[in-house]
RNA sequence: CGGGGCGUGGCGCAGCCCGGUUAGCGCGCCUGCUUUGGGAGCAGGAAGUCGGAGGUUCGAAUCCUCUCGCCCCGACCA
């Protein structure tokens, strides 16, 4: 490609609506352009990244012998009835209509749909097991798209689907499907790290994600220098008891004129946050459900649901926090309540003579003892897990770290076979529902990740994996015939040599074409100019490293494409 | 959805509080000449219904109302 003729639009100044390094570098390169909120133009280079990252992905799900096929974008709203998801997934399925008002889903991930086709194609065991693939444009109408394309509302997944007679059999393909995903991050030279993973909308039994280290990532992982490493929302920990020894004292009511929150009682009633009890009000499918846990600490909704069996978990509106408390919100206890289910974390159980809150306006009671003035039948683990925690496995305090998620992995067992009747016969001529697995990857998201890890202050440096282009040959003052002669021909020779080769043939001078070429961050550059020309050499420069040597031009293609071979994953 | 902020040539911004002629600046873009190893110089030029609608006023980018869009912080996920 010749720069003279290509979209390359960079930017010398930073856009101003990106905060995040790589959504920054992404613009500035030229390498995407904002439609809407949340949706991007892939403009050349940027596409020709995401056409690297996907042939790596292909590479290597065909290694495994995933099958690559194309499910539709949209899919008709009875398919999704089918499983419940059309009401569970919430407003981030993005639903359309056609003419005649019937409803349709832009396709979040394709469970249902590659369901379908598996339950009317299959019929026998002797076909399983075996996986679906596809690279195709996903839709979520996320809350808050965000960091460009890292949070899209359309983007670009990877998304596989297996299916089984049996767990063994899944959990065979699940585990290569894992080792795949490793060397694809490898390939992609991302410093990534697999971590146990909450299953949330999917759903089944088992989850990992595959987590790119990186400061501004959205994900937090709660780690163990055993090897323990969990997402937030999945990760189990102890939490220390801080309660000292004491004699139980008598329960009381006390005046809390207004104070809603744990901060405020505590500060008003001069007490430490740990010695409140946080009493919250959820509707679990519809149903209300009180939840307790130390004062100091969080509700992990995700164990909650999984616990309740519930595939929908939120706050309770103030209508219903009153009608189950007899209280506006603020002043929740666990005392008097009934005909509601009490969850409550083990947090809680060392707690004495502690603050709870009424069931009344501007009431908080003091000096209470779980087990003693409220029935406990058993203590769960409901608590978010953070790094100041002790780790269930080697009793260890464990640590965090931040991370761009990039895949997961899911066990899903029946859940859809079931609800979607897909069934195989088995040896014994008995129907039986496909045990499946789901494995999706990010590739635009990826992209973001490998640009978040590989950038320094002038632009991005492609790994030579996935570079949108492999070398770039630079002229320095085009117009000078023996410049030109000499450009033309490594340009000729290193594509006749298969190498991605961009020639930067403008006729700019040379301080803007070197200050694009660090932008745009290809990993090798040659710059071929009349100083060295003069003495038949040319300069050969890596982005990343800044090493740089002169070389011969004689022979210099030759020599340039097997550095190029040499660094290729 | 709650909280905060922003919409002014392609990009980055000033002007707005305190209304007043042709709406500025830097970058980029076009033409010509000179220049060419780290974002060149000179000369000329194109490009904006100041997000949109309504209102106040002799007069609105500026004040008021409504509306749309975008970004950031929190509840979601590849």
């Amino acid at each position: 490609m010749r720069w003279s003729k290509a979209l390359i639009p960079t930017h010398k100044e930073d856009p101003s609506h990106a905060e995040t390094t790589s959504h920054k570098l992404m613009l500035r390169a030229g390498l995407i352009r904002r439609l809407t909120s949340g949706v991007y133009n892939y403009l050349p280079l940027g596409w020709r990244v995401v056409r690297k990252v996907e042939a790596i992905v292909r590479e290597e799900m065909d290694r495994i012998g995933s099958q690559e096929l194309l499910m539709p974008v949209v899919s008709p709203a009875e398919l999704w009835q089918e499983t419940g998801r059309w009401d569970v997934y919430g407003k981030e399925l993005w639903r359309v209509h056609d003419r005649n008002g019937r409803e349709f889903a832009l396709g979040p991930t394709h469970e249902e749909v590659v369901t379908d086709i598996v339950r009317n194609e299959v019929r026998s065991y002797r076909q399983l097991p075996f996986t679906l693939y596809q690279i195709q444009t996903k839709f979520r109408d996320e809350i808050r798209p965000r960091f460009g394309v890292i949070r899209a509302r359309e983007f670009i997944m990877k998304d596989a689907y297996s299916f089984h007679r049996d767990e063994d059999s899944l959990n065979e393909t699940y585990r290569a499907m894992y080792d795949s995903y490793c060397r694809i991050f490898d390939r992609c030279n991302l410093n990534y790290r697999p971590v146990e993973a909450a299953t949330g909308a999917i759903g089944g039994s088992a989850s990992h994600e595959f987590m790119v280290l990186c400061d501004t990532g959205e994900s937090e992982v709660i780690v163990c220098e055993c090897g323990y490493a969990a997402t937030d929302e999945r990760a189990e920990g102890l939490i220390a008891d801080v309660m000292p020894p004491e004699d139980p004292l008598l329960a009381e009511p006390v005046d809390t004129p207004g104070m809603k929150t744990i901060e405020d009682v505590s500060e008003f009633l001069g007490v430490e946050s740990w010695r409140l009890i946080k009493t919250i009000v959820y509707v679990a499918d519809g149903d209300p459900v009180v939840a307790l846990i130390r004062g100091d600490r969080d509700i992990n909704e995700e164990k909650l649901a999984g616990l309740l069996g519930a595939s929908i978990v939120e706050a309770a509106p103030p209508d219903i926090v009153e009608k189950v408390t007899r209280a506006p919100v603020g002043f929740a206890g666990p005392i008097g309540l009934s005909e509601v289910r009490l969850v409550v974390d083990r947090s809680v159980e060392p707690l004495k003579n502690v603050v709870v809150g009424g069931n009344a306006v501007d009431v908080h009671i003091r000096n209470v003892n779980p087990g003693r003035d409220f029935v406990v039948d058993d203590y769960c683990d409901i608590a978010m897990i953070g790094k100041d925690d002790v780790c269930r496995q080697c009793g260890k305090s464990m640590g965090s770290f931040r991370g761009i998620e990039v895949s997961q992995v899911f066990k899903l067992g029946t859940k859809y076979s079931d609800s979607m009747k897909a069934t195989f016969l088995n040896e014994n001529g008995k129907a039986m529902p496909f045990v499946m697995g789901c494995y999706g990857l990010g590739i635009s998201r990826t992209v973001a990740a490998i640009i978040e890890q590989h950038s320094d202050g002038a632009g991005i440096t492609w790994p030579m994996s996935v570079a949108p282009f492999e070398v770039e040959v630079l002229a320095v003052k085009f117009k000078n015939e023996e410049v030109r002669a000499a450009s033309e021909r490594l340009y000729d020779d290193l594509r006749a040599a298969g190498v991605d080769v961009l020639l930067d043939d403008r006729h700019d001078s040379p301080g803007v074409k070197f200050k694009d070429a660090d932008l745009i961050g290809i990993p090798i550059r040659v710059t071929i100019g009349e100083r060295g020309l003069k003495s038949g050499i040319l300069e050969i420069r890596m982005r990343k490293t800044g090493e740089q040597r002169d070389l011969p031009i004689e022979g210099a293609a030759a020599e340039i494409a097997r550095i190029v071979e040499e660094a290729r994953v």
